[in-house]
DNA sequence: ATGAAAGCGCTAACAT
DNA sequence: ATGTTAGCGCTTTCAT
């Protein structure tokens, strides 16, 4: 396939098993320099003679030498690497924060490390030890499920930001979606085409939940639709939307339009409505959370909350360079605008009007 | 929130910015002994005694010490660290990879770090690139979009296996589901259904994509429909499967059965059918690729082929840790059993029977 | 412009 | 059982 030059019988005989490494000692002695010279190239150093370049560059090719990051982060003391914990690799939502946060890095020429514990607190946090004995410069906690005195630990160990979970740490920043007024924005556009009746199905204990259901009930009420709001306890997965879904279904009047935790749990709410023999929109209009790639499926495509994922994530990198350059030290918890994807799960209320 | 302890003024003064972290020797200090006993202690040596054990233990809590990975990784010349590359951050299907991956390294006591391209190959290359500079001690390349000779160059330095893509490498070993076989389980179960008219949307030149096409091919020619068959060009994408059924719909005789590239791809078709007027599996049976999360959604609920994704994660780290432990250095080439997990998208062929 | 030398924080013989 | 002494591969003054 690809013409290897390995002589035959020497590769066996010359480099068995682990060939090793050239070091930056190797490039010296081949170049003719010594080593700092040679590292002064490889920094990219102006003070070093086109001679001397050549000849270092040269032999970094001929011995395809490669610098250890390990080696020079220690004597820097810096590793120009941020760590990141990602709680669910699942969720196609964190695909667009790490996008986010893959995108400005690289721009300010930080490299990235991702991380997960699936989920599992105690494994975040032997996850995030991992990172910090790996001195890394700072670190991103995605939606993270340890305590908030782990936060708390961590932030006071290196800078730290957590991505949409709420926390009023003294020692982390956070950047967060405005799941308030996401809460508000889904009502309005509901309460624009005539809807009364809106339910919610909330996302229990997870996180945003709680405002997004304080932002649902305040619009409602600042709507003069007090009366007409239900909420029903769900969770972010498909279970939750469809459990919820029925519960609602099954007593009470009939809502004309319901809100789902997010995108996962309006599809358990589109299965329940049509076992139920209604239909979206025609006789329910449904709205989900997080504008994922599932929502714009053309079998499912419906309308959706975007929280500008990537913008988190450029932020959260944003807040971090900050910290490391200018050494902040004080906490700055921010907030992200989300806006309304209409497709083609929500129309006009029928009937009497 | 939480009662914070740190004396209001002090710290600002102690410790404005950066307070040095502690290190070993800060250890020995404290507890009175030598830094070659407290990294006895830490590496958890037999030959302690007691005294100097407990003495070391509590030092370290009071500096609350942490050890610096990077100079020990320096001084052992190994890290313990796999790096796995994943090329796709999106697709639920690598989430099943990735804790097949954690089970077995876990179990292993390796750590694992993440990187992605973002389906970039250049991008994908300099994210392996810093993972060879940190010295990771072997590489995970899940479906990498690399040249084939960025891969043997790769193994060349470090034990590397390749998932889900096939290659010949000679110096990284692979693991893939076998596409082969899971073209041919979908026929013949399509085929004990009673169709005949089977049509295959493939996944153009995406991984896997050819040998699931000749499964697909050899076992229609195998069950005498050779005839029946017909193979039309997709991608592994919603869209790739859309335009392959509106396609393969407008012209030439209906299928009555669709095997679609993959999951993705699936949902598309679904879409497609349906607007032209047809049900599935009434009209027309289905099958998708991947048996990810979509594929069980209540909702959608399709027949798809399960690639025992994290059985593919934990066979690469066992290749790896076999190559770090043993020094093999042929490589190896493995391939699991995809199995066909059947829900309501197919179902026996309707009229002259 | 280049080299010598002193670390970075840890491990691992080798002594004792 | 514990301490001494070299490194690991690189950066970074400080000389020259």
């Amino acid at each position: 396939m690809s013409r290897d030059r390995r002589p035959p019988a020497a590769s066996a005989e010359t480099a068995p098993r682990k060939r090793a490494r050239a070091t930056i000692l190797d490039v010296a002695a081949r170049a003719g320099v010594s080593k700092s010279l040679v590292s002064l190239v490889l920094t990219g150093s102006a003070s070093v003679s086109p001679e001397s370049r050549a000849a270092v560059l040269q032999a970094v090719e001929a011995l395809s030498y490669r610098p250890n990051a390990m080696a020079r982060s220690l004597a820097r003391r810096r590793t120009r690497m941020f760590g990141v914990l990602v709680s669910d690799l699942r969720n196609p939502f964190f695909g667009d924060i790490v996008s986010g946060l893959l995108a400005r890095s690289t721009e300010l020429e930080y490299s990235l490390f991702f991380t997960t514990g699936e989920r599992d607190p105690a494994r975040e946090e032997s996850a995030i030890d991992a990172m910090l004995e790996m001195r890394v410069d700072a670190l991103v906690l995605a939606a993270p499920r340890v305590p908030e005195a782990v936060l708390e630990r961590v932030g006071r160990e290196t800078p730290t930001v957590v991505l949409n979970r709420a926390t009023d740490s003294g020692t982390c920043d956070s950047v967060t979606n405005d799941d308030i007024l996401g809460g508000r924005i889904v009502v309005e556009h509901l309460a624009d085409l005539g809807h009364r009746r809106i339910a919610h199905i909330d996302g229990g204990a997870g996180a945003g939940a709680a405002p997004r259901r304080a932002g649902f009930l305040a619009a409602m009420k600042k709507a003069g639709l007090e009366k007409e709001a239900r909420v029903v306890e769900g969770s972010y997965t498909e279970e939750g939307g469809y459990q919820g879904a029925r519960a609602l279904l099954q007593r009470g009047p009939r809502p004309t339009a319901i809100f789902a935790a997010n995108d996962l749990a309006a599809i358990g709410v589109l299965s329940a409505v049509e076992e139920a023999g209604w239909s979206v929109p025609g006789d329910i209009s449904l709205v989900g959370y997080d504008n994922s790639s599932l929502a714009s499926l053309r079998h499912l495509s419906f309308t959706s909350v975007d929280q500008s994922a990537p913008e988190i994530g450029s932020m959260a990198i944003d807040r971090l360079a900050e910290r490391v350059a200018e050494g902040r030290s004080s906490a700055r918890h921010e907030t992200v605008e989300p806006r309304l994807v209409v497709r083609s799960s929500t129309s006009k209320r029928k009937g009497k009007s």
